[in-house]
DNA sequence: AATGAATGAGAGTTCATTCAT
DNA sequence: AATGAATGAACTCTCATTCAT
């Protein structure tokens, strides 16, 4: 008992945080609100985490982790580049979209500073994109998606169009459920990068039209 | 000529607070960062401003008060609404658009705090929102909107476009003109909201598709 | 038996104790850092101190004890003052000089503080000065010591050289053997107290001779 | 008026800080102990100090960027390594022992921490020591010192016998005059490193032979 | 009107101490 | 008896704000 208690403490400090930091953004946010959300002491946060700074790090760490993870067992389970994709666009916007101080937390706090944005872009940003790049990669090969597409390239533009979609979402006072875009957002992508071309020209319809 | 004076170094320390907070945001800012910008002492911002709060509270009443008089003159010199929406949608975007560092705090540094965002809102996004309602009442009356629509609804998704436009702007790292959408968000809104209907479903069109 | 298992933790704990104070200084150590020296858990230490203080005071209490009861001991068993004397300050240099570490402690930590430094001086040294003033007042009695010496501050001379005896020795980077130092300290003493002057001119014996 | 406070009251708190450092020790001195005993509000200290370390730094600094020059000036003025040394060691125990509460300070609380003292023989006490060597090989050029001799080497022995009759005196309950021992200690030192060995008659080694 | 030295409340963080196991 | 996770008081340091000049 007294060992198990840990992990759930410590998911219990990284829940309290993303509520708190949300409501109240991440500076205006004391360490002792953090505590009391988590019904803990001050003290104990320091038990499981380095400093304040390392609540938040560690609240994206957890999550792309966990994120990027399944993003690889789909990739594995399922075949076809446009069905992962699909696959990967529903597992992010079901994640954000279903909790939305969690969406909060990401999209408006961890953009606020540099200094976190660096470390995530270097970290787990890096590893989604390497996920992304071997689907598209793997289209390539199979010919659903175009083989001249520079795949970094690629990779951005579909976790932009995600992003933008839950930022969208996030500052929305409008309650509808993101996870239901997953479908047009791989369409959108592949409107662009799919092997054999449509008419249409989806990227200006966004942000403007 | 004391009152000129006076107000050039009010201006001063605004300018100097958006370039501030814009790079560093604003909790991270500190009065004396501000205070080194505008080129004068600490404590002389607080002859123009009752505290910190107050100089963020300030520039945003600046910005609102200097927008929503000029819409309400275009109101006036501008027959028809759908003209009027269109002029004030290019002041929205063009205001915003032409300073990148005050789109930063518009749309940043605002959301992040609801101390901020429901002073904000209680006051000058009222009026913004009133002045949206006079347009679209009149467009209700000179049959070019809808009159089933309610207003309220109705000036609250006008803006809703302006300012997705101005956040997706602000968080993309390309350099398109802001003001040139000013069209696209008129149509857009109209064609939900136009009193001959179109085709088009304005619900599916947004969040990518 | 569980009364020896006992006092074997205890004394582990003072033995752990003496290493971290002599090595980080009493304040800058912490309790946690007494327990991993000593192979317990934290919490364990307060089974057998009251606070972190009490270590240290113990640590003081357990050497003088000791060190008090040899020396009454000594004066039982050995015939004249300056033997006695000798066999105190032989005593009182091998216990310091053949701990370095526990030296330090008395040397420098127990000096640190007019907290500790009230305490013992009140206990035991109180006790120290007590033996030696039995001493003195023996050897003035056979008239080995002069009779008008006033035994109180002669009991702090003799005390004084000891103990500038292992200062100098703890803050000397040299490796020279203190207890070697005990017939000096002894003649030095009676040089200046014993019935009969002889002519030597103390101060320039010190210093170490 | 507010320019000349600046100084003043630098000074003011470091003269706190010796004082309260030297009657509770560096580490339970408390930063609002010394603004209390400087007559200034806690954040005050830090307008001049980079934080309480920095304090204890600028106190050694301060005095052995003094100390030193003047030592270097006596070099200027004086004639004669053995006159010169006479007045480095007046000046040094004078200084010390002028003010019990600074020897403290140096003799105790400098030699607890390594941090301290690293920094402090990496800058003054290297300073000093350059200093001493030049007199000494002054002295070796001019044949008051043995030519032989290891400057460094012997240096050190100089200071190393100042600094024990400080710490002496310091952890001494009497109240002797420490700066009348300046004749001694350089008579201790040259006996055992003038050319000419004579006696030992500090009188005559006084006038420079 | 302007200054900037001074203030002190309040932040993040540490660590001696407790107590359920 | 022993543990070590949890506590929270107390520390150092920051910075918005004041006010004598």
């Amino acid at each position: 008992m007294p060992r198990v208690r840990t992990d759930d403490k410590r998911q219990r400090i990284l829940d309290a945080a993303v509520r708190v930091f949300a409501r109240k953004g991440y500076f205006a946010s004391r360490v002792s609100d953090v505590a009391k959300a988590a019904g803990i002491a001050d003290g104990t946060i320091y038990l499981y985490f380095k400093n304040k700074d390392d609540v938040l790090v560690s609240l994206f760490d957890g999550i792309m982790s966990e994120h990027v993870e399944a993003g690889r067992r789909e990739v594995e389970r399922i075949e076809g580049a446009p069905a992962q994709l699909l696959a990967v666009a529903e597992h992010h916007l079901r994640l954000l979209g279903g909790n939305r101080e969690l969406a909060v937390v990401f999209q408006v706090e961890l953009r606020q500073s540099t200094k976190f944005m660096a470390r995530f872009t270097a970290t787990w940003l890096q590893d989604y994109f390497d996920l992304l790049q071997t689907i598209i990669q793997a289209g390539q090969r199979e010919g659903t998606i175009r083989r001249e597409l520079r795949r970094k390239l690629a990779s951005h533009a579909f976790f932009g169009i995600l992003d933008e979609m839950v930022t969208t979402w996030v500052l929305s006072p409008q309650e509808y459920d993101l996870a239901q875009l997953a479908e047009a957002a791989v369409d959108l992508f592949l409107n662009g990068a799919a092997a054999t071309k449509s008419g249409a020209a989806p990227a200006s319809s966004r942000g403007g039209t």
